[in-house]
DNA sequence: GTTCGGTGAGAATGATCATTCTCACCGACC
DNA sequence: GGTCGGTGAGAATGATCATTCTCACCGAAC
């Protein structure tokens, strides 16, 4: 159904790539090992070092990869609470009301990341920072003040991790009603 | 100044904690060693592990006087901010940003910790979950919805941190100023 | 002066990893 | 059939820790 992979390596970075967001997002980076990626994903050491010469190359190429597929899940959980009837700015909360109440939820993977300073380089804060920008400029569509949305949704999902309850979504939904709406919008 | 150390044991723990949030806030819990505090806290190891029998153990302590210190500073910078004039909901923004505008500012101690999966327990789990809804708590005093409020600072707190820039929080004011206000308040 | 409980300094222990290396095996080409 | 580049499995290497243990020392009590 799928279309087949270009190569066996190809196939086995998307293991790798399937594996790492599996158990990092899950246990986080530092508790993962690369033994625990190499068996979760059924590839060799040897190949996984080939893909991936260092753990922090694996992290980065990890962050990248759940930054397009992160915004792509958001873009689209969006867009589908719209054509459910929600107003476009409620639609955002909705969609990471949703997130937040799933078994697996486990905070934001990247505001995750930076805070196990230990290992991080350079590279994992630029895209850490770009995530976190790219999700601002996302809620251009939604919003007037994408900005002020955007410190609500991350303040809804830290406070959820927090405390363990969806419920901050609720309060950031309250506060998101109250602020001018976007004009022009239908 | 200070009332004199009832023990030598107790100015052994005042010196290990002082250290532990030197250390443990600027690099995170994993990436501390034991004797780096020890080196910190000029004791000896022997000691530090008589005062607490694990780096588990110290973790809580430090998140327990951390809980305590945050928010009595949290409060007192808050009051300032009002009796130079401030309202009440904009100076607890004031105070925020003043922290998010400091140099070793390295985001929120309580989820950098709860980040690192790795080895918490439940009772950091318990402390980190106490404050967050302590911070709410507080904020009752100085917002109609305390919770909204908290999000945005907690969101302010983290994009600050991920995106390196103290902007955030203007965005949160923002938002906050558009909130239902305080009734009754001055 | 001697003895003893407690102490500092730092070495020893035992785990846990990331990363590299060894070796036996397989399929492709000659 | 024989050779060879590349591969899987997993052992070996070298670090880095948390935690415990050793030993020599000190001040107090007798």
């Amino acid at each position: 159904m799928s279309p087949a992979p270009a190569h066996p390596l190809e196939e086995a970075r998307i293991r790798v790539l399937a594996a790492a967001d599996d158990r990092f997002y899950e246990c986080g980076v530092a508790a993962v090992t690369v033994a625990e990626i190499r068996d979760t994903a059924g590839v060799s050491l040897r190949r996984l070092y080939g893909l991936f010469p260092t753990k922090a190359d694996l992290v980065a190429a990890w962050l990248r990869d759940r930054h397009t597929t992160w915004l792509a899940w958001f873009a689209n959980a969006v867009g589908e609470h719209i054509r459910a009837g929600s107003h476009p700015t409620d639609a955002v909360f909705d969609a990471v009301g949703d997130w937040l109440a799933s078994t697996d939820f486990r905070g934001c993977a990247f505001l995750n990341t930076l805070a196990e300073t230990a290992s991080l380089t350079e590279e994992h804060r630029a895209i850490i920072a770009a995530h976190k920008g790219a999700l601002a400029d996302t809620l251009t569509d939604f919003a007037a003040d994408p900005d002020a949305v955007a410190v609500l949704l991350d303040g809804a999902i830290v406070r959820s991790a927090a405390l363990r309850s969806p419920e901050p979504i609720e309060a950031a939904l309250r506060a998101a009603r109250q602020l001018a709406p976007l004009t022009g919008a239908p």
